[in-house]
DNA sequence: ATTTATGCAAATCGTTTGCAAACCT
DNA sequence: AGGTTTGCAAACGATTTGCATAAAT
């Protein structure tokens, strides 16, 4: 994982008055690695810390930007790393079978499509879109 | 709201082996009433029936395919009338403050770019899409 | 008459919180 | 030292479930 984006991080804390803790690099480097949402239980195995430090974290981390919530098609919150840290825009493919979330990226065009609609949205509604979810849903290709 | 439509969810349930109870009538008619997806305190308020019993037919509504569940910003799940019973395909607004979801629909073209990207993504993963999700996420008229 | 739905209260389970010990600066 | 973070265990709250009664067919 590289470097600077743990000094990004760990900035964005710091404007945050928090702390980049041993605890929080571990769930941050298991979020990183595993290039999909990851629900609280799978930080939990991975990140090596007690549940209510990771969710406390994940919570602080969240608060930060530097991770972010996803919902799914099941009970289970999900986090990923912010977007504007990975520079990676996605969207996910959810599997209504088994509740697995992978991420996905789509057509240039059809962002642009998505952007569009949001500041038509803003015009037309009283409503100030800032960002947009798009899910596909479905069978993940074990579950087929 | 319209007779045909009762008989419509009745056939449904039916197939499912279900009875239309009342209460099912009910918790169906406040959720037509309202136009956006009602949480199930809401519904319970509407509905007037226990709440075991109503998150118990919101489950069996959801099992024939005449209620839907959404998922919002917040905890609490919420739950419409199927697209395909109100005939209104539409999308959702998701206030990030108050957790707020109102219905919102989008420019034709960007429905047929979605549904593009579906069958794309099909092809390029081992996942098969069946419908998909799109929120926008941001600030409600009240909450501005 | 038999099966299914209801309401109450209790259980469930993911998530949150109180508190004392360990940690950082 | 002063304030923060940690881990444990207990609390929380939305949703689910067991069971006896009421309703539907």
């Amino acid at each position: 994982m590289p470097e600077d984006l743990h000094h990004l991080i760990a900035a964005r804390l710091r404007d945050d008055g928090q702390r980049y803790t041993s605890g929080r690099r571990r769930l941050v480097e298991a979020l990183d690695r595993s290039g999909r949402p990851l629900t609280a239980a799978e930080v939990l195995e991975d990140g090596e810390l007690a549940q209510s430090s990771a969710y406390r974290n994940l919570s602080v981390l969240e608060g930060c930007g530097v991770v972010h919530r996803v919902s799914g098609a099941d009970e289970f919150g999900r986090f990923e790393l912010a977007e504007d840290l990975t520079e990676h825009h996605h969207h996910h493919l959810i599997c209504t079978s088994c509740g697995s979330v992978a991420d996905v990226t789509v057509a240039e065009d059809l962002e642009r499509s998505l952007e569009a609609a949001m500041v038509e949205v803003a015009s037309t509604t009283g409503f100030r879109p800032d960002h947009h979810r798009l899910d596909l849903l479905g069978r993940c290709a074990s579950c087929l």
